[in-house]
DNA sequence: CGCCAGCTTGAACGAGGTCAACGGGAGTGG
DNA sequence: CCACTCCCGTTGACCTCGTTCAAGCTGGCG
C-alpha cells in the first residue's frame, strides 16, 4: 500500500494525536460542521474532540459497528461503501477535508468507511455532540445544513446510478472531483484522483474495464487528458460538463 | 387518470380546503415532521399550514422552482424524480403518509414531485417553518431525524441501483414496500402497488419489459403472487428477503 | 361491444460485462 | 544498477444480460 507498511485490513491502524493544536487554528474550522460552535466556546469543542490519523486501507468504522462518534475529514480522503453477502461493493461516496462522516440515529452504522489516502480525522463521542447540538443551536441548524447538502448529492448520484450511461457517469465524477478537490471550491481545470479505478468502477456501478475504456474515449475525444493514471486535465469543460448532463430537462425549458 | 378527468399535466389542479380540521385531530399528526411541534402550540402550527388536494399526475412543484413550502404527505403516494435532457428520468422515491417533501436549504427545488394518487398535503411555508424551528428544538431534532432517515434509504437505493439485478432490485423495492404501505409500519404479506410499472422501471433503472419480466419470475417462483396488476401477495417472504440482500455482508460475519 | 392505455411476452440486438493477455511503474533483491 | 516481481491499469475478443422492437393481451370505460 505505502511506505509505511500498511496492509488493506479492518484493523484501524491509527495515531492518537494527544495535543492537537487548538480548534482555533484547524484548517478545517470554517468548513466543517463544527464551524456552527461559535469562536468563544471553541474550548469546550477542543477538549472534547480526539484527532486521529487512519493509513491507507484501514477501517474508520463498519457497518454494523456501534455508532460512539462522528467524525469531520480533516485531510485526506475517505470512501464510504455497502457490501452485499457475496463480494459486490458499491461506493456511497467520498468524503474530503471538511466533510463529515458518521452522522446516523441508529445505533449501529448503516455503510463502512476506510481511508484512500493517509488521513486525518475529528471525532467527536456522539453523547458530546448531543450535548453541544443542544446547547448551540446553531450546530444543530449547521448539521441539519449538511444532511441536506448529503441528501442532495445522494439524489445526484440516483441519477447517475440508474440513468446515464458509462461515459456519463465518468464525465459527472469527473465534473464533481474537479471542485471537490480544489481548496478553495472552485472548478480546477488539473486535480488528482486519490482513488482506484476498482474505487470509481464500484463508485459508478461499473467494472473497472468499462471505467478504463470511459477514460481511454473521453481523452481520445480531447475532452480530458491524464497524466500517469491520477493526474486529470480537464481541456473541454463544456463538452464535459455536457456528457454529464449538467443541464437537466427543467432547466432548459 | 381518472374519473376526474385529470390529465398528465404540470397544471396543479389544486383544491384549497381553508377550514381543515385542527392539527390535533391530523391523522398523521404523531408520525409526521410536525410531531416536532408540543400539543399545547398546535394552534400556532395551525394557523400557518395550509392543505392542499393534488389529482394524480399533478405536480406538487417541479425542478427550477422556486422553494416556497415544504410540505407532509397526509394520504395518497407522490413520486419524486429527476430528468435528463432527453427524457430520461429517474425516480428519486416515493413518499406515503407522514412523509417530508422539499426541504432544502437551496432556493430553487432539485427535485420534481408529481401525485401518483389523489393526494391530500400540508404545507407550511419556508419562513414560517424556520421561525418554528427556531423556537421549538424539538421540531428541528425531529427534521434533523427525518433528514437522516431519507439519507439512510438513498444510500440503500444506491446499492440497489448500482449493483443489484433486476430480480433483486424487485425484491428490494417489494420488501420496502410491503412496509411503507402498511398502516402501522409492520411488513404486511399484502398490499397495493400505488405506482405504475413506468413508474417502478424508473425507480429502479430498468425498462418496463425488465419489470414486467421479474414480476413473472418471481411470480413463476412462488415467491410472489399478483392480483390484477398492483395486488401483491408476499406467499414465500424469507426467499424474498434472501433475494434483496437484506443480510448485507458485513452482517453475516 | 369496441377502444385504448397499460401490461405481458417473444425475438433480435447491442452495450457493457467477462475473460484473457499485455503493459508499465514502483518496490525488491541480487 | 539492473532484472525481477507484483500490482494496477489498459486493451482486445467474446458473450451475456438487459434493452429494443414488435406483437398480443387485459381490463376499464365510453
Amino acid at each position: 500500500m505505502n511506505s509505511l507498511g500498511s496492509t488493506v485490513s479492518s484493523e484501524p491502524r491509527a495515531t492518537y494525536s494527544l495535543d492537537e493544536q487548538l480548534c482555533a487554528g484547524c484548517p478545517i474550522r470554517n468548513f466543517a460542521f463544527c464551524a456552527g460552535v461559535p469562536e468563544k466556546d471553541l474550548s469546550r469543542l477542543a477538549i472534547v474532540r480526539t484527532v486521529r490519523t487512519f493509513e491507507p486501507g484501514t477501517a474508520l468504522f463498519e457497518e454494523g459497528d456501534e455508532v460512539t462518534h462522528i467524525y469531520a475529514v480533516v485531510s485526506g480522503c475517505v470512501r464510504t461503501y455497502k457490501m452485499l453477502a457475496d463480494g459486490r461493493r458499491q461506493i456511497i461516496g467520498f468524503t474530503m477535508a471538511g466533510g463529515l462522516l458518521g452522522l446516523s440515529f441508529a445505533d449501529l452504522h448503516e455503510t463502512s468507511v476506510e481511508a484512500i489516502e493517509t488521513t486525518r480525522v475529528c471525532g467527536i463521542a456522539r453523547n458530546d455532540l448531543m450535548q453541544l447540538m443542544d446547547d448551540y443551536h446553531s450546530l444543530e441548524r449547521r448539521l441539519l445544513f449538511f444532511l441536506g447538502q448529503r441528501l442532495s448529492a445522494a439524489q445526484d448520484q440516483m441519477l447517475v446510478l440508474g440513468r446515464k450511461t458509462p461515459l456519463e457517469k465518468l464525465a459527472s465524477m469527473l465534473c464533481c472531483l474537479s471542485v471537490k478537490m480544489s481548496d478553495d471550491g472552485s472548478a480546477q481545470p488539473v486535480f488528482r484522483l486519490p482513488m482506484s479505478r476498482t474505487d470509481i468502477a464500484d463508485y459508478l456501478g461499473l467494472t473497472i474495464e468499462t471505467v478504463s475504456r470511459s477514460f481511454s474515449r473521453l481523452r481520445a475525444e480531447g475532452i480530458i487528458d491524464l497524466s500517469g493514471r491520477d493526474i486529470v486535465e480537464v481541456r473541454d469543460r463544456d463538452r464535459l460538463e455536457q456528457l454529464a448532463g449538467k443541464q437537466t430537462a427543467s432547466r432548459l425549458r
